[in-house]
DNA sequence: GCAATATATAAACGCATGCTCATATAAAGA
DNA sequence: TCTTTATATGAGCATGCGTTTATATATTGC
């Protein structure tokens, strides 16, 4: 892996220069690492499955774990993974905690998403 | 992990009843395993940048693996995950394969993720 | 055909992730 | 307070993913 660019680095649509016209649109590193935080939350069925139930109506922990039929912790864990990351929200009732999407954002990721796998 | 809903199971909002109302919302194992492969193609830093530069314009190998000063092969198998996931497209030209953003609906989930990283 | 350039592929290794089991916290009711 | 119910957390394990190094394939020009 070449460290930096050189002038002796052929450059395809710009050779010999020191930088590549499409540098302007770099993504910033800790920009891309957010995205890919993000993205890494909707990259799991499991979670890809509470979001669209969470789509319709906000649920407690119980109900996801007895809808999705997978065990409480694995549930808890994956709803602690969306909730760091803004995704969900928890509202807490007696002993029990809703869970709602965070906001109309994650709805249309969720959409997008559910678009491109149908006729992606 | 139980198995299956069963009566003695209690719901929160549809007690005794076999089936929760929100059971209609289910997302199919399918879909949603479909859903996270592609959530997946951008839960990476690396290809969150690559798509960054072709949501721009078409490059060749070489201008990203220069551009992102990271080695040829892991710019190769990044893009082969883009690809076999169509969210890239691949055009060759002489010894040069210059790549593309599949359609509008890859720009889309692109700029939904970089919204929701801005100020989400 | 041979050398050079551009890209792809394969093997190997280290690290992250998702699951389970066990346990901790928190609220409600007797 | 003690028990029960609801949820969260932690440890341990297996699997998956991204990287590197090395090599293979493909195209061009000689």
């Amino acid at each position: 892996m070449e460290p930096v660019l050189t002038e002796s680095d052929g450059l395809c649509l710009a050779e010999h220069t020191t930088e590549h016209p499409a540098a302007v649109h770099l993504v910033d590193e800790t920009v891309a690492e957010e995205m890919a935080r993000i993205f890494s939350a909707l990259a799991d069925p499991t979670r890809v499955r509470i979001l669209g139930l969470l789509v319709h109506q906000e649920l407690c922990v119980g109900d996801i774990h007895r809808l999705l039929e997978m065990s409480q912790p694995a549930v808890s864990h994956h709803l602690r993974v969306l909730r760091d990351l803004r995704l969900v929200r928890a509202r807490r009732e007696g002993r029990h905690i809703y869970y709602t999407l965070d906001d109309d954002h994650v709805t249309e990721l969720f959409r997008q998403g559910l678009d491109h796998a149908r006729h992606g």
